[in-house]
DNA sequence: ATCGGCTCGCGCAA
DNA sequence: TGCGCGAAGCCGAT
């Protein structure tokens, strides 16, 4: 595999030792280039392999909807490599501090990882530096380009960093290779992972609804087949939300069940071609590297501060300016605007767990209009999004609010109120879209006693 | 239905 | 230094 995807956070010597990966963004057992490495470091040193992952017990945002998708695909994924003679040994508690203990405890040669530019991330790292001496390995394969190979700064918007990712895919869009069922067994009994697996509530609408999506990697697969055969044809139509042409497949991308690498693999293995397939290869792969190199570069990814300066002065200026209406994060919560629309999209989300990508925008846009001010409008667009989205708490999440509230990856538009000159969306323009009652009338939350 | 203006700054050509 | 152009738009004129 290319070394290029390999950046050594800690170098050591070699030494005798089985060799762990740390799987904490990545779950899966295919297509994964951090578990590729690490098994290759073990082959070459003739040791044992493990994968370790650490059930956070406070993860900021996630939900018990969230941890079932997670543990679900997880019992999968440990089946997978079971097969594969690897165990998978599940930990619970501080991520860093657990796996380093697990890895002095069982003097381990190496620990690769997989890369994450997010807060929490960094922070169990650098936990786990200081509570071990192993080295460590981090291993980007929730990109296909490395976005620490792409560039070394934030990136204006999507046009500057595509020639970078373009002339290097040529490099890095190779396949998987093959490896041998894992030679050398490892030493010790490892005690079969146990998930208690939380199981909704009765009445819990939103926990049954999203788990009706079938989690684990060979559900993404399933669904990658199923998007590149009835639905892609149909592309040119994803900005309506009437019609059910999405590939549906960011849970499965945000959890690492599926490599957008393999995403693209398999377009092109299909020789699919023409502009709905640009745009969706734009999507899965520009588009993601970019959010990935917005997070990596800014360290208030998630704040008023990370906004660009044009964009921070307009809405400062405009910061007095009058609201049409102001809402509570409760009544954002339960759909309780004036805007239908608003409502319905939000319901969407509380039920499924996903929120079409065209509404996103518009629902966030409109979170900045109705709050007092920017930095509430997007701490409750990420609270929200983080915590009702089956993909929330993702790169992809934090850029694609800043971009609607901040102008992040934009560029100044006609100044207005409220929104200064960050790109505005309304209602009229949703409409010139798509049938906006129609969306409405299929996302209207039923009344409390109402009949069905 | 379609067009131009709004508005900013990067990256490239010169 | 000048110029083209961009992550999803709006609005008024024609």
């Amino acid at each position: 595999m290319n070394s290029r995807r390999i950046h050594v956070i800690r170098r050591g010597a070699p030494s005798q030792g089985p060799v762990l990966y740390w799987m904490h963004r990545d779950f899966r057992a295919a297509d994964n280039w951090g578990l590729t490495h690490a098994r290759m470091q073990a082959l070459r040193s003739g040791q044992p392999l493990a994968v370790v992952f650490c059930l956070a017990s406070a993860f900021p945002g996630a939900t018990r909807v969230h941890f079932n998708f997670l543990l679900q695909g997880l019992q999968k994924t440990a089946q997978a490599l079971n097969q594969e003679n690897i165990p998978f040994i599940a930990l619970r508690g501080e991520p860093g501090l657990e796996v380093a203990r697990f890895a002095r405890e069982h003097k381990a040669s190496l620990v690769v990882t997989d890369f994450d530019p997010l807060r929490i991330k960094a922070r169990w790292i650098e936990d786990l530096l200081l509570a071990c001496d192993q080295p460590l390995h981090e291993v980007d394969s929730r990109n296909t380009v490395p976005a620490r190979i792409v560039s070394n700064r934030r990136e204006f918007m999507a046009r500057t960093i595509r020639p970078k990712i373009t002339r290097l895919l040529a490099e890095f869009l190779d396949e998987f290779p093959i490896l041998p069922v894992h030679p050398h067994p490892w030493p010790t009994t490892i005690v079969k992972p146990e998930f208690a697996l939380p199981q909704p509530k009765s009445g819990d609408k939103a926990g049954r609804q999203a788990l009706l999506v079938e989690p684990g990697e060979h559900a993404g697969r399933a669904l990658l087949q199923k998007f590149l055969k009835e639905k892609l044809p149909f592309y040119m139509n994803r900005n309506d939300p009437n019609h059910d042409v999405c590939s549906n497949l960011s849970a499965h991308v945000h959890f690492g069940m599926l490599s957008a690498q393999r995403v693209v693999l398999e377009t092109q293995r299909m020789g699919l071609a023409g502009e709905n397939v640009d745009s969706f290869l734009e999507e899965i792969i520009v588009r993601r590297e970019l959010s990935d190199n917005f997070c990596l570069h800014t360290p208030d990814y998630d704040s008023v501060a990370g906004f660009p300066e044009w964009a921070s002065e307009s809405l400062h200026k405009h910061r007095n300016d009058p609201r049409p209406a102001i809402y509570s994060a409760e009544e954002f919560k339960e759909g309780k605007t004036h805007d239908p629309l608003w409502n319905a999209a939000q319901t969407q989300m509380l039920l499924t767990g996903k929120m079409h990508g065209y509404l996103r925008m518009y629902w966030a846009k409109k979170i900045l209009e109705w709050s007092p001010t920017a930095a509430d409008a997007l701490n409750t667009a990420i609270l929200l999004n983080d915590r009702h989205s089956l993909d929330g708490r993702d790169s992809n999440g934090y850029t694609g609010i800043a971009w609607s509230i901040g102008g992040v990856h934009d560029r100044g538009w006609t100044e207005r109120p409220i929104f200064g000159k960050v790109r505005y969306m309304n209602l009229a323009g949703a409409r010139r879209k798509f049938d906006v009652d129609r969306y409405v009338r299929s996302w209207t939350a039923p009344r409390d006693g109402a009949s069905t």
